[in-house]
DNA sequence: GCCAGTTCAAATCTGGCCGTTCCGACATTT
DNA sequence: AAATGTCGGAACGGCCAGATTTGAACTGGC
């Protein structure tokens, strides 16, 4: 039963849509504000989503509907987790490493449980 | 020299503004949207900033010049570290007090470093 | 190969957030 | 009494983040 539910390959902007729970034009929107959002265009040149720009239009909108970022916040947030993901390949320096690998491994996820936690308790605000 | 600065002990708004570079009618506005930050009044009803409010107001410029929250976002941001706080106080299982030590002392410590990196590359755009 | 539904790009419109200005009044300092 | 700093409240404004509109092109099921 579970089972039945296959994972999709692609998606269309409308199915995007009512998964997210965004209108059509917001994903619109948001991919000219943000160029890591790109789905490929069919023959046809409508959209095609994969699975991971879908995970990434989840994540956007968590940050701008939950955690209630400006876009230009965002963006900054974004393009910070992108610095510290490079460095973390790059960096050669063993302390830095060691560093970073604390605030990303660990750090993170104890960031993103306090967040979730949050977000459960803002999420059901008469509990 | 270093130590003819002394800390003052009260503040007037005009002092304030300059301090942290914010207008007067901008800290009017924002103690309507952040009832914390209540500065007492003196017998001419003029506002009397204490050290404690000037870093509320230092903390909050930040979560929504640099960090670019909404308001409402910076709202939430603050309901959460103090729930993260009084949580602390009052939460008497091992394991979570445990969890939250860490997240408290290590890991705000680091993302405090991680953000005021991002803060110094943010504030020399040309660098 | 028809047609109802979906999607497209681009232009225009709108609501509300976040200040910003304006105002007359009062206190304190010179 | 003139100058400076502050007060609260109301009106105003720019801009951001969608929201709507338009008219044409395309799709998928029958």
């Amino acid at each position: 039963m579970q089972q039945r539910e296959v994972k999709k390959l692609y998606y269309s902007i409308g199915e995007v849509s009512s998964i997210t729970g965004l209108k059509q034009y917001v994903l619109r929107y948001w991919e000219t504000e943000f160029p890591h959002i790109k789905p490929s265009k069919n023959r046809a040149g409508n959209r095609v989503y994969k699975e991971s720009d879908l995970n990434s239009i989840k994540e956007l909108k968590n940050l701008l509907h939950n955690q209630k970022f400006t876009i230009k916040g965002a963006k900054q947030f974004l393009k910070n987790k992108q610095n510290l993901e490079t460095d973390r390949k790059h960096n050669s320096d063993e302390k830095a490493m060691k560093l970073i690998d604390t605030l990303d491994i660990k750090t993170l996820k104890n960031i993103q449980k306090s967040l979730n936690d949050l977000l459960l308790i803002l999420e059901n605000p008469g509990k």
